[in-house]
DNA sequence: CATATAGTTAGGCCTATGACTAACCAACCC
DNA sequence: GGGTTGGTTAGTCATAGGCCTAACTATATG
């Protein structure tokens, strides 16, 4: 069982690929097989693997093998560690938000 | 006005980094010049420049300049950015993770 | 004006990342 | 058994990332 701590450094690296994003993005709608997700990319296998690599270490998704065909599908828990780390600065950052609206207001009624 | 679409990428990028995270939780506090950021690492000053210029360079943060002190602080656009990546997919995450809670209560209950 | 302070620029260095091809293993399936 | 399919491993390559030192610019301040 890998239960490593969940390293927030891997989790956002990882966000930070449009082509990871992608993946999770297709892998939020329903588990699937390495080919498959394949073919939603230009790009060599190889290549493709390493994203999926990527993925599983840090933790967002998790992989079984059947017969020859591994399938992927979503890990929460990375998932939850990156959103606890933002939900933890969110006060702060809807203050800071809300400020901005104020502003984004402000300028709106300037307008006319 | 440097006023570019955000880039994902660049955002998930910059918060990949310890440091920067850092940064960042120091500044959701408040503004604070180049010297007292940097007090807060062991690290050459350039070095440490470098996370402040990719923090601004992907909306992270903002800076300007008075007499010789640069005062960097947040800027909510890229986070805003970034929180909307998560919040379009967190439904699904959400399905997921009481999916786990289940899983988890489960077990709890075949422990005893 | 001389010196200290706050940042900045330039350049080098090493590792990590992301992509590729080629060759390989391991099921399936006729 | 032999070919096909699905994935994996190995090895190469170029670029980007993160760190450093040294030298520089620009503002204070005595």
């Amino acid at each position: 069982m890998t239960n490593q701590p969940i390293q927030l450094d891997d989790v956002f690296h990882a966000l930070g690929d449009p082509t990871r994003r992608a993946v999770l993005e297709r892998l939020s709608k329903k588990p699937a097989p390495v080919s498959e997700l394949a073919a939603l990319f230009d790009m060599a296998l190889p290549s493709f693997m390493q994203h999926l690599n990527v993925l599983e270490e840090c933790g967002l998704a998790r992989s079984s093998k059947a017969g020859r065909v591994r399938t992927y599908q979503l890990e929460p828990k990375a998932l939850r560690a990156a959103e606890q780390w933002m939900a933890k600065h969110r006060a702060i950052w809807e203050v800071r938000l809300n400020q901005l609206d104020d502003y984004l207001n402000k300028m709106k009624e300037t307008d006319r």
